[in-house]
RNA sequence: GGUCCCAUCGUCUAGCCCGGUCUAGGACACUUGGUUCUCAUCCAAGAAACUCGGGUUCAAAUCCCGAUGGGACUACCA
């Protein structure tokens, strides 16, 4: 075997791309570029029954969103088509039709595989008597005894017949998975599986291992539900003269209650996550921590570094639970550590998702705005709410909610006491604000002044700041107050506090 | 039912291969405190695990066996 590393991640378009898919893709990609070598996406529509159009440029959007570039296979051209790179393609299964009808008759030349004639009926039939004497359902061999002139007999008058894998009945096929070591089965334990289905398309088992082989595929890295099958592979590989290619099974990833993920675990198409506000380099690096370890206590890798730590032996063999919170933190710091101008291509998306009539969002000051907000906000879809003291045309608010603020917690006031002290508050603010140059006009600058003028009125920051905070933000909870007056700039924050007095005053 | 895989805090994990340095470390979440005008960030502290039973050994989270538990597979689906 060449140490040339050629690895695939070889999806079915039969649905959209979800977090396991994005992982296999993931670890693959690492391990092809950790290895200098060639990343390869195959298309393996074997199914006509399952297939979803949607699926396959689901797949290529949620790849190049997650920056899994594919050396080899389809892609999506500038005019917004599939086509496909490489010298070893078609990678489009259903386009490699005649190869699998080719490699099936070899193999029935060889005596491995046998043409089988029983309909689906009787097979249904036979599985249901074995389950009811409590015994293992598998195809009785019928076919596989017939004697040649029957068999060429039903050839010739058309029967519809699949091609049967002539599994061994004894002995024993082993094989050293990369991450689990050596595993053992029984061949006389395993099935006689279809490789060629009536209709002319191959199963994945036939499809599966003559592409690897064609493509010349160094190491199969897949999800541990395929380990079952590697030694019906490993027979074909061996039925062919072929090497086979090295295994990894890795281990799955599983939904809070200990199964499968599907869709009752909420959000699991991999591009769902670019929609809730995730960057594609936190989910990458949490999905890459997900069942690999590099050991040390590192969280945060970047996705060169992951690449240069990459390796298949640090794999656990243990499943792991998708745990949503840890996604959240890690992707807040993701966003903390990027600057702003770095975040704003990723964060455009939600803006325009706002309602323009209430909302103006100016491109450029989009990196302002996140300075400020920067620190609180666990996804991007959240610089909608952090963002909108600037982003919002109009903080409005009414005279009761203004006049609210000046309740005391502990003993309630009359009405006429708290808008006083809501004016009051706003009428200092006021005077404060206009005696700071716009040129000045800095979150440094500005609480320097109030504090020194508040320290000469006696006040606290309690009886200041909160009123500012709502008057500018239409929240009691927002950012920094003087951050967020130096992003608005004087000229909109005097508008602000004055239009908040008129209200108070009718 | 059969086959195979797996097993450290609630979760992700380090340690396991090459037994002693493990009174088992880190992170998320949780609780408490600090910083603070709010919410976050940040800082500090706390609670929280080697599934069980045998064996090997002076010594086992680490090696072996078994049980239990969980998962995957068991289609003319992948």
């Amino acid at each position: 075997m060449s140490d040339i590393i050629r690895v695939r991640f070889a999806p079915s378009p039969t649905g959209l791309m979800h977090i396991g898919n994005l992982r296999a893709a993931l670890f693959n990609f690492l391990f092809a570029r950790h290895g200098k070598g060639t990343f390869i996406l195959r298309i393996e529509d074997t199914d006509k029954t399952r297939y979803v159009p949607e699926s396959l440029p689901n797949i290529l959007e949620a790849l190049d969103w997650y920056g899994l570039n594919v050396d080899e296979g389809p892609f999506m051209d500038s005019n917004g088509k599939v086509a496909e790179r490489g010298d070893s393609g078609p990678y489009t299964q259903s386009k490699r039709l005649p190869i699998y009808r080719r490699y099936a008759n070899e193999l029935v030349e060889k005596k491995v595989a046998y043409p089988c004639f029983c309909t689906p009926e009787r097979l249904e039939q036979v599985r249901h008597e074995q389950s009811k004497r409590k015994e293992a359902p598998r195809y009785d061999k019928r076919c596989r005894v017939m004697d040649l002139v029957e068999r060429e007999r039903n050839i010739k008058s058309g029967i519809p017949m699949v091609i049967r894998l002539a599994m061994p009945t004894s002995g024993i096929t082993e094989f050293n998975d990369l991450i689990r070591g050596t595993v053992k089965f029984e061949n006389s334990s395993i099935d006689d599986q279809v490789l060629l289905k009536s209709d002319g398309y191959p199963t994945y088992h036939l499809a599966n291992v003559v592409d690897d082989h064609l493509m010349r595929i160094s190491h199969v890295i897949r999800a541990e539900e395929w380990l079952p099958s590697t030694p019906k592979h490993l027979v074909l590989f061996k039925a062919f003269g072929w090497n086979p290619p090295h295994y990894a099974h890795l281990p799955m990833i599983l939904g809070n209650d200990r199964t499968k993920l599907s869709k009752r675990h909420g959000a699991v198409p991999a591009l769902n996550y670019r929609d809730l506000g995730f960057l594609p380099q936190a989910v990458v690096n949490y999905i890459a921590l997900l069942g690999w370890n590099p050991g040390g206590e590192r969280e945060s890798y970047s996705v060169s570094e992951l690449v240069d730590l990459f390796s298949l032996n640090k794999v656990n063999k243990a499943p792991s639970i998708f745990d949503l919170q840890k996604l959240i933190w890690m992707n807040g710091i993701h966003i903390r550590s990027m600057s702003p101008e770095q975040l704003v291509p990723y964060v455009r998306w939600f803006l325009s998702k706002l309602p323009s009539d209430e909302y103006d969002v100016d491109d450029a000051t989009v990196a302002k705005v996140l300075t400020v907000i920067q620190d609180r906000i666990p996804t991007l879809a959240d610089i909608a709410q952090w963002g909108s003291f600037y982003f919002k045309r109009k903080i409005s608010y009414t005279k009761g909610e203004l006049a609210n603020l000046g309740k005391e917690p502990v003993r309630s006031s009359s009405p006429t006491d708290s808008t006083k002290k809501t004016e009051e508050a706003l009428k200092f603010a006021l005077n404060v604000l206009e005696g700071v140059s716009n040129l000045t006009f800095t979150p440094l600058e500005l609480r320097e002044n109030f504090m020194k003028m508040m320290q000469a009125e006696g006040k606290v920051n309690k009886d200041v700041l909160p009123f500012l905070r709502y008057t500018i933000s239409g929240s009691t909870v927002s950012a920094d107050v003087f951050d967020m007056m130096a992003c608005l700039g004087k000229e909109r924050t005097l508008k602000r506090v004055e239009e908040a007095l008129m209200i108070l005053r009718t």
